[in-house]
DNA sequence: ATGGCTCCCCTTGGGAGA
């Protein structure tokens, strides 16, 4: 079974790059961010018309959070506990074929300091104490997404320069190593623990061209799936279409 | 320090992204 992320930046923009990477690479499961579409927009039947079912958690002009699947999808959550005033849609969650999967679109938090990094750090707060109660589930649990961290000086090609980046505060980082410590494995770094592995490349600078690229968005899976846990990468060239996001899907496959 | 790009919207400029 192949489980994908891709934060896709506007998916009405780019519905036609959306349905030529499933069309090309058959993923199974995918969660997607940034959907930049309020619910009435969501293109479903074009989803449907190749094979996906999905649900989502739209909202106009930002955010927003989709699961499709080639398989049922049973809808458990929308939304994180504890910050009922919060109004931003960053995360959906399903159980399907027999694992629960948790798509995240965490919060960027740009300017460090300010207010918007306080509501990154209360973000990952609220999914810790979340994360937690999946791992009390005798169930294959993947929490899947756009985390906007880069959790190692290998996940970023100029350190130096994100040092004050709120994707790369020691804080952002700390977070989300308490939370991979606290009962997760980064599927990617398993797989690949020592090489560069970029999934976000800027617009600006000809960042693709020059390899400038950050690692933002990862797989957390719990012991009962990454016992499973078989291959991953990332489908990098989707990067470069016309029209493209600015984040590259990423992928692993399961037993 | 700024701007370089690209999306979105009560659009022709500003907010947000990372």
């Amino acid at each position: 079974m192949k489980i994908a992320t891709y934060n896709i930046n506007g998916i009405n923009g780019r519905l036609h790059n959306l349905l030529r990477w499933l069309a090309e690479e058959k993923p199974d499961i995918v969660c997607l961010q940034e959907l930049k579409a309020p619910d009435n927009l969501f293109p479903e039947q074009a989803l449907l018309g190749i094979g996906y079912n999905a649900i989502w958690l739209g909202q106009k002009s930002w955010n927003g959070v989709a699961i499709l699947s080639k398989y049922e999808i049973k809808e458990t959550r929308r939304g994180l506990d504890g910050e009922p005033e919060d109004t931003h849609s960053r995360y959906i969650e399903a159980f399907i074929n027999g694992v629960v999967i948790g798509c995240l679109y965490l919060p960027n938090g740009n300017p460090w300091p300010g207010p918007k990094f306080e509501y990154k750090l209360r973000w990952i707060a609220r999914l810790q104490a979340h994360a937690n109660k999946l791992l009390s589930f005798d169930l294959p649990v993947a929490l899947i997404g756009d985390y906007n961290v880069m959790p190692t000086e290998l996940d970023t090609y100029k350190p130096e320069k994100y040092l004050s980046n709120a994707l790369f505060r020691p804080e952002s980082r700390e977070a989300f190593k308490i939370l991979v410590d606290s009962g997760w494995t980064d599927a990617i770094r398993k797989l690949y623990p020592e090489e560069p592995i970029y999934t976000f490349w800027d617009y600006l600078r000809n960042a693709y061209g020059r390899n400038a690229g950050l690692r933002l968005d990862h797989f957390l899976l719990n012991d009962k799936l990454n016992s499973r846990l078989l291959s991953a990468g990332v489908d990098k060239q989707v990067r470069g279409w016309v029209h493209s996001s600015d984040h590259a899907p990423v992928w692993i496959t399961i037993e």
